[in-house]
DNA sequence: AGTAATACATCACAAATCTATGTATTATAT
DNA sequence: ATATAATACATAGATTTGTGATGTATTACT
């Protein structure tokens, strides 16, 4: 037999993480060099305290999608029995994650000045 | 006869700009009392410095869900032959404003934590 | 023994914006 | 005068991303 986990809302609108994950991620593996998915989630739902929680319908396929993009590499580990896929950044990887932030960064600003109001010469 | 504008691509990814459209325009009527659509466009073209360029596409049906959604009305002016529709927030749209402003706000600080490795306890 | 947590996965779906159109008026430059 | 650019609205199909609902299986805790 096997259980579910019960559905936990998200506090934010989902589309707000839109553009953002893959940022998320890309940081992430960036500081910690190696890191499988379900830790990945597990350091995000903590540092966002509890605010940010990915889903495994986004987290999985989103890796997926980076390996495929040659953003990152893994390697299988057998913990026991259990599976777990490190992944880590290619040179690829990094490159993408600087021009990403240093994108998602100046986005910000701009929202600053759009949402709230901040002047365009601070 | 007619003619189009080159197609300008614009600075961010796509997706930054999910889920915050509403919030520029939320945050530009509250400012402004009453504006209409292209002048929204040119405005948001402005205050980004050419960054987030506003497509129809995207503007239009915001407006027009919005507008479906209770959070702002409108009224029709000509300028001679050509219509113009001035918005307005309605109450219920500048409580969704306050709300939807302050969660991205949050989000916007999480963000910070978990891309830009700002600490929590800042 | 039962539940919760760990650890992966896939797929139909929803939501938002984009691209490409369409129509028409008015201003500006040549 | 006339071609172009800017103003001002609109709709529809395609795309992208993350969600929700599943599925499978192991390990830890109570």
């Amino acid at each position: 037999m096997y259980y579910y986990s019960i559905y936990i809302c998200p506090m934010y609108s989902k589309e707000l993480l839109k553009g953002t994950l893959s940022a998320i991620i890309l940081n992430l593996l960036s500081e910690n060099k190696r890191m499988y998915g379900y830790e990945i989630s597990q350091i995000v739902k903590e540092l966002s305290d509890d605010k940010v929680l990915l889903k495994d319908g986004s987290l999985y396929p989103a890796l997926q999608k980076m390996t495929k993009d040659g953003l990152v590499t893994f390697e299988e580990e057998y913990i026991g029995k259990r599976v777990r896929k490190y992944y880590t950044l290619t040179p690829k990887g990094n490159e993408e994650k600087i021009t990403y932030l240093k994108e998602l960064k100046d986005f910000m600003a701009t929202l600053n000045v759009l949402v709230f109001n901040e002047t365009k010469f601070a």
